[in-house]
RNA sequence: GCGGGUGUAGCGAAGCUGGUUAUCGCACCGGCCUGUCAAGCCGGGGAUCGCGGGUUCAAGUCCCGUCGCUCGCGCCA
């Protein structure tokens, strides 16, 4: 590239010239008359006519340069000139405000800088929007464009410092508890369970892939084997699966494993570390240890293996009544095998018309629910929806609720898990409907007990829940292949307003009884051999008993920020559709690059 | 793959049952203005109403198709 040396000397001068001294959210009255250099953004930019004011803005925070009006002509046109965003350098003098203009909305409200000289680093074109003082209120898709834009705001800018400041935390509490931060390799080879692999040609292997890590999993496990009984990572993982607002194609885990423990021994962990941060980066005191819930009780409580558990309306079994009542749909359902559960929502009779609980009909619907029976209380007694078939039990309903006047119950039929994630789906927008959550509330729980298996009624076998790695419970062990319904693994999930924040198990680490798993979910020894023999060999020389933990990093911000999409906390997403705005990124490539990766791209036919 | 929502100037929105020249705020351009901090005032430019068909004397508005985005379901061990 052609270097122009005059121009990189100007450029020298100038920026010795131009470098700022103090940043814009450091001044205040203590610097009066301190002569001062700011770099930094136009961030507003206000002409009086007589006195004009400019907001310079960097990430420290923005501060009011001042051009009075004894200002030289000069001055005052270089002001009248700057534009939205211009990157400009400011020397001037600081100054107290007068007592009635001080701007106490801002941290350097009580000072301004008298501006002496005004420089324009760089130009800006028309902006495709504003640079918000909060969260920009354009499109998603036109913020991943400009994200360089978008990322200026406040909301973005604050999001991307807690991050960097969890991340700090989470190494300075993981490093000093013991653990060693060890990376992993990212072109692996492709695992044929769980996600899609994103996939890597090989240039020197023709018709050889190799795969991005879905997690550091099977590597952080040999890990295990060669003794680094404490290990941690910040690690990227890649899926190839349909992003949603808390999935990317490619998201961070804090990964972690450890020998010689128990499942305890992660919670306590988890939980010390998950204090440190929180206390560290949002002065948050979160009381450990979280409580413990079982996957079944989980599902039966609250619909959801991740319940948010910031407000209550816990699932009432109706099971008992409904065996023995004049409304088929109930009766049947329980006859059949299934359930019956229900919901109480305190005083929402009014709020919800028939049209309201038709909508939350239809939220149960897309969770395979064919329908939402309800019931209101009025004058002590069931009024409305399905009350009639329940007259002659009025009484012991209001009492197994403990339900007054203008409550709201909501029951839903079906069989056990399809009456327990619909009704959980309800729940969920129930609360969202009245307002029932505290978004600046963390509520922190372990999901444990969860199934080993199960059954695939497609393909008529046991899958694994989890994975295949998961050690079960000991009370299962002789009974994995005789009855592997009911084995329940050493796995667990941490969550937290109804996200799953991290996932983690016990490892097999014992050669037979991983046999035993392979077996029950149909795997051929020679596939393990193939797939992950490497793993199995390493096995074979004194693999350590240990167990781990990965919480998801960009979630653990979301929730953090009070945020709905992992997009929010993330630098450069992909959109909804798998793809970055800004760069354009899944590209073609050059058909050299194809034919030296051996490839042939196949037309896909409409 | 499926379902909900959405698409109107650079950005965010309004536009009811079809009916003059498509409206408002911000941004942009010109002018005025001595204390603002969402500055204010006056004036101006800018829109093939996502795209393609259709119905109609007449379509931003109704119908069909299609595309983008977004939220969710499937999927994500």
């Amino acid at each position: 590239m052609y270097i122009d040396i005059a121009e990189s000397i100007c450029y020298f001068i100038f920026m010795e010239k131009m470098k700022r001294t103090h940043t814009c959210g450091e001044l205040n009255a203590s610097f009066e008359n301190s002569t001062v250099i700011l770099n930094g953004w136009v961030h507003k930019n206000r002409n009086h006519g007589g006195v004009h004011f400019i907001n310079v803005r960097d990430r420290y925070g923005i501060t009011q340069v001042v051009i009075d009006e004894d200002a030289t002509e000069e001055l005052k046109a270089k002001a009248e000139g700057l534009k939205f965003e211009y990157c400009i350098a400011i020397t001037g003098v600081v100054r107290k405000r007068p007592a009635e203009m001080v701007n106490p909305k801002m941290s350097t409200g009580d000072i301004e800088v008298k501006a002496l000289d005004i420089e324009v680093l760089n130009t800006c074109e028309v902006l495709p929007f504003m640079v918000s003082e909060t969260e920009s209120d354009a499109k998603e898709d036109l913020r991943l464009k400009y994200r360089y834009i978008d990322l200026r705001s406040k909301g973005m800018q604050d999001r991307i410092r807690l991050r960097h400041e969890v991340a700090f935390a989470t190494r300075e509490f993981l490093i000093g508890d013991g653990f060693y931060e060890i990376e992993t390799p990212t072109l692996i080879k492709a695992t044929p369970e769980g996600a899609r692999d994103f996939v890597v040609p090989s240039r020197i292997h023709p018709g050889k892939f190799f795969a991005l890590p879905q997690s550091p999993q099977l590597y952080k496990q040999i890990l295990m084997v060669s003794g680094f009984d404490k290990y941690f990572q910040i690690a990227r993982c890649y899926r190839d699966e349909d992003p949603r607002g808390d999935r990317q194609l490619e998201f961070t885990q804090v990964d972690l494993e450890m020998s010689f423990v128990s499942a305890d021994d992660v919670y306590d962990v988890v939980e010390r570390m998950m204090k440190h941060i929180f206390a560290k980066t949002m002065n948050v005191e979160l009381a450990v240890p979280f409580r413990r819930i079982s996957y079944h009780q989980a599902l039966n409580s609250y619909g959801s293996d991740k319940p948010d558990l910031r407000f209550g309306m816990e699932f009432v079994d109706f099971d008992a009544i409904a065996s023995d009542c004049g409304f088929s749909v109930f009766k049947d359902a329980v006859a059949n095998g299934g359930n019956v559960k229900a919901i109480k929502v305190d005083g929402a009779a009014e709020s919800y018309s028939r049209k309201k609980i038709t909508e939350l009909e239809d939220q149960a619907k897309i969770y395979g629910a064919k329908g939402l029976a309800w019931m209101k209380v009025a004058g002590g007694k069931l009024d409305g929806g399905v009350s009639k078939f329940f007259e002659d039990k009025q009484e012991e309903i209001l009492s197994l609720f403990d339900a007054k006047d203008g409550d709201l119950l909501l029951f839903m039929a079906d069989s056990w898990k399809v009456a327990c994630t619909a009704l959980g789906a309800v729940r969920v927008k129930v609360a969202k409907d009245l307002g029932l959550i505290d978004p600046m509330r963390f509520e922190f729980a372990w999901i444990n007990d969860f199934p080993l298996f199960e059954w695939n009624e497609d393909e008529q076998k046991w899958d694994p829940a989890h994975h295949m790695f998961s050690m079960p419970k000991p009370e299962f062990l002789s009974s994995i292949k005789s009855n592997p319904g009911a084995v329940l693994g050493d796995i667990y999930d941490l969550v937290c307003n109804g996200y799953e924040l991290a996932s983690g198990s016990i490892r097999v680490h014992n050669p037979e009884i991983q046999q035993e798993i392979f077996d029950v979910v149909g795997f051929p020894k020679e596939e393990a051999e193939k797939r992950f023999g490497f793993l199995l060999n390493a096995f074979r020389y004194g693999a350590p008993p240990h167990g781990g933990i990965a919480p998801g990093l960009d979630r653990l911000i979301m929730i953090m920020s009070a945020r709905e999409s992992i997009k929010d906390v993330i630098a450069f997403p992909k959109n909804n559709n798998a793809s970055s705005p800004m760069d354009e990124s899944p590209a073609e490539i050059l058909d050299e690059q194809i034919n030296e990766l051996h490839l042939r791209v196949v037309e896909e036919d409409k």
